[in-house]
DNA sequence: TCTGAGTAGTCACTTTTTTGAGTATGATGC
DNA sequence: GCATCATACTCAAAAAAGTGACTACTCAGA
């Protein structure tokens, strides 16, 4: 039960349509989780019926009508025991680096193309993060909104989003270099 | 079909039981992915009915049987192929993230005790990830390494642990302290 | 007027990952 | 001499995550 806990926090700041929450899951919640529409909805829905989070139905003209959810006292008080457990250490589990780890015994032209198309993603993420804490510290400075600010959380898991984004570009643009240097100029023998 | 391609890439440099696999994704390995002994047992099972690795039995005295494994030309393929595909991006997943997302709606005593402890861990990783580039690149610098080392896969995703392991103990602390600020001297109201 | 994009969701299914409990042996430490 | 650790694995099951295919309605643009 991990996503649980994960829409849980992300349903803290209001009211949001298993919609709106895929939506909020696609840039800052991405920051420390990832799920596809399906799967919120499915959560929500187990989630209502545990009690942790209340549903009500707004009906939409011209659109589509709507459920909007909200954490339940039930919801805070498991959030408040998950925050109070051992939590499991975090690693990375990423594609791209199983490519790298075979670099050098297989093709590295395909490899050094996904280095660069990350880079590029990596970038966007940065500047989107970037409007996004911008947008959240209002027009305070980090440093106040961080003693100051009443809502704080989103904030700070922007930060590792945004740090974890400039280090991945970092290292796919050096990457990417290594690599290419290497084909230009071979090494040993093989 | 991902835990697969990381395991033929962990193999690549050699053979190994699957309990010294374990040992593997416990250090190195586990920059890029994370696994269970039980999944990699039943992951080198199937990887070798599908041909993709070949087992030996190894008689040993003193200590109980071992069955080697390596990757076959048919796995090197397959990696090759899987090294052409386009990688799923890479995301953090993380339940400390989750807490902290929460921080300022529950109890944050039990979440600046974790972070600490992160901190701590990250620290330990830190060392031995230092101890294992020192021990691939041998007597060489980075760049000469980088440049001339025969196998560097290994090396360079452990740079990207290594890079990974630092953030996430400088953002740990970070927020730590942060957290214990805001509660030494109370924000707005609440 | 047709096409595609955005809003708002559901259902069924598969794959992947995690968890828990075992087996067996030799070596090491108190 | 007894307990625990390290080696080396296996089996079964549950939980979590991911995939594909769908429904329906509105609006904007070609």
């Amino acid at each position: 039960m991990a996503l649980r806990h994960a829409v849980l926090a992300a349903l803290l700041d209001g009211e949001y349509s298993g919609y709106q929450l895929a939506k909020a899951f696609d840039i800052g919640v991405a920051n420390f989780w990832h799920a596809l529409p399906q799967q919120l909805y499915a959560e929500l829905t187990r989630l209502e019926k545990d009690g942790l989070v209340a549903g009500r139905q707004v009906v939409q003209e011209s659109r589509p009508n709507k459920r909007l959810f909200r954490v339940t006292e039930a919801g805070r008080a498991e959030l408040e025991r998950f925050a109070a457990a051992a939590s499991k250490p975090s690693f990375i589990r990423d594609d791209l680096l199983v490519k790298v780890q075979a670099a050098d015994r297989v093709g590295t032209a395909p490899v050094i193309e996904q280095l660069q198309e990350r880079a590029a993603a990596a970038d966007a993420k940065i500047e989107l993060l970037g409007a996004l804490l911008r947008q959240l510290r209002g027009d305070m400075d980090e440093e106040e909104f961080l003693l100051r600010g009443e809502r704080i959380g989103p904030y700070l898991t922007c930060l590792r989003g945004l740090a974890f984004e400039r280090e991945h570009r970092d290292w796919c643009l050096r990457i990417a270099a290594v690599l290419r240097e290497r084909r230009r100029a071979p090494h040993g023998e093989r």
